[in-house]
DNA sequence: CTATATATGCTCAAATTGAGCATATATAGG
DNA sequence: CCTATATATGCTCAATTTGAGCATATATAG
């Protein structure tokens, strides 16, 4: 693999105008909870906000995007990634509020990652971090947060109210519209694959703190406003978004959920990754169906006690699936509406 | 809009050892054929394939990546786009063949446009091309196309019977089982959401000329084989397989067919769009009552005579339908396996 | 008037999905 | 040992969705 070296940054970057930035949302789920790698701000240093992996990309040294990709996690964090899928390229301007204007535009690629390494094992550079913590009103596995009830909802009802400066609303119904589909609110359902529309819309409506880093959120002075999530550098909370909001789709089309398990686990277990992903709670035998009767999954002979109950059969999964099936994933479904 | 002058394309590439290129495919519908904007090369020139309608992003001129693309489309054809959706970014070293070593290394971000305009309308410096003479394999609305069964089929069979430039067949279940997923080979069934996994396969076997033009292909050297496909410049069909591949998934849940269709239609007329798209045919009848169901459109009160037969009702597209549902789209389904 | 299109309503069986009942088999504690 | 309480697993049942096709309606072309 090549090692890309600290200089190849300042070779590459300011001569140019453009800038290209790889940025990794290196996944994983300990314990029920998705966790992600982190890098910390240091101590005294001017950032204050966690960062996502990330370095630029260097034509001469990386053979492609992702292996650049692949490049900039191994040095910064020490981890050989496995499973690697490109989200989305953000290139906005004055998305990176910190730089001025006369530093080189930064256009970044945003990747999710997959892997099974426990949270435990050392991340050298960058500590593993729950996801939820930056998106608290993401987990429904308890049921609608009271993040939402109490304090999301009630204000973005308030921003919707108010379309322009000048206080009158000129066009309530687009923003409520938003409100419903993003939020499922009016009883419209949530969807939880609805991710990053989400964070944009709180974005836009000056509810998270990268708003008001960007310029942003001055329309509403929010009084009493607690912190919505724990914010991040540059645009890497979009990033995170983009990465659950596409990973919450994909498992129900293709296997990737085993990217996130160990060898061998019971089917409980694996239903409680899954809802950890979505954020959602699942019907258990619904859930055995579909998985054994897809084919995702085989019997490995052993059992797991300790479970607390009756022992489960271990299972663990069956690759010839993905040349039987054209889209084989965990189709599950949040419950008929 | 922001006119970019051609003077940017000088003044943002030499300096930099990076530019990103914006590709766009420009997708519409005629008379049930799919249609592309590509740009013609010139007579005389050096370039000999067609391409897509592409540029430069100019950092200072354009406040999006978006933005950049809609104006480098507007300045090579003078389209105004609607509806517009990022593909993926491309960024293999070697892409480009032409380009020496020495020159800019350019990562480009490909994007899926739709329009409705209509293709005899003129379009400055580009013509409308029917999508399928690119893919002409990927068209099953009449049945499974010869060009699979006498030409491409027993080709990779071949492929797959060498693995090694020696001729020992050292991995020929992976390539195997790549033609059963990827071309439904051996009763595998035809996902007809892989097109671009189809088209890679076929230039990593050397049978579309890019792959010659690559350097790959020399593996076997194929004889008497007609051109798969018209060929483009750059990895331009690789991008536009992209396109149709995303198109052919997001249709099913997401209502973007309407931005291929005129103001008000006939089901009937709906119904050969879609499987323009996706290059299968459908039962008429379930797709009548999927449409009706889904409330994806409304009666306008008008009918279409000279339709051949009884005259059928218009219809439009009822927007209200992307406030009810989570992901409303025409959910086509090729056929019980 | 007939052949032949297309349009549209309706049926019916198979498959899928949502929800829950019932039973099996562990562990923890008296 | 017995009981309470977990989790595991098998099975039922109704509602819904899906695949396929029959039947009828209403145009146009000759």
């Amino acid at each position: 693999m090549t090692r890309v070296p600290q200089t190849d940054r300042i070779l590459n970057s300011p001569k140019s105008g453009l800038e290209i930035g790889l940025n990794a949302a290196i996944l994983s789920v300990h314990e029920n909870r998705p966790q992600i790698v982190v890098v910390r701000p240091k101590e005294n240093a001017g950032q204050a906000w966690d960062s996502l992996p990330f370095g630029p990309f260097a034509p001469l040294a990386h053979q492609t995007l992702e292996i650049g990709l692949r490049s900039w996690v191994k040095e910064q964090t020490g981890l050989e990634l496995g499973y690697v899928e490109q989200l989305y390229t953000f290139g906005d301007r004055g998305r990176h509020a910190q730089q001025s204007d006369t530093g080189p535009h930064i256009v970044s690629v945003g990747y999710l990652a997959l892997t099974r390494i426990q949270p435990e094992q050392s991340v050298s550079g960058g500590v593993w971090h729950g996801w939820y913590s930056y998106f608290p009103w993401e987990d429904r596995r308890e049921g609608k947060p009271e993040i939402l009830s109490n304090i999301i909802e009630p204000r973005l009802r308030e921003w919707a109210k108010r379309d322009d400066p000048g206080g009158v609303a000129i066009r309530p119904f687009e923003r409520q519209a938003r409100l419903r589909i993003c939020f499922g609110m009016d009883d419209a359902g949530w969807d939880e694959e609805k991710v990053l529309e989400r964070y944009e819309l709180l974005h836009e409506a000056g509810l998270v703190a990268e708003a008001i880093r960007d310029g942003r959120g001055s329309a509403i002075p929010w009084t009493g406003l607690p912190q919505l999530g724990t914010p991040m550098q540059f645009d890497h909370r979009r990033i995170l978004a983009t990465a659950m909001g596409r990973l919450r789709g994909k498992i129900k089309y293709r296997p990737v959920i085993f990217e996130l398990m160990p060898e061998s686990f019971t089917l409980f277990e694996l239903q409680k990754t899954v809802e950890a992903i979505s954020g959602s709670h699942l019907h258990k035998q619904n859930f055995r169906r579909l998985v054994e009767h897809a084919g995702l999954v085989e019997e490995t002979g052993h059992m797991r006690t300790m479970t607390g109950g009756r022992p489960a059969k271990l299972f663990h999964f069956r690759p010839e699936v993905l040349q039987e099936r054209p889209a084989p994933g965990v189709r599950v479904t949040v419950g008929r509406a």
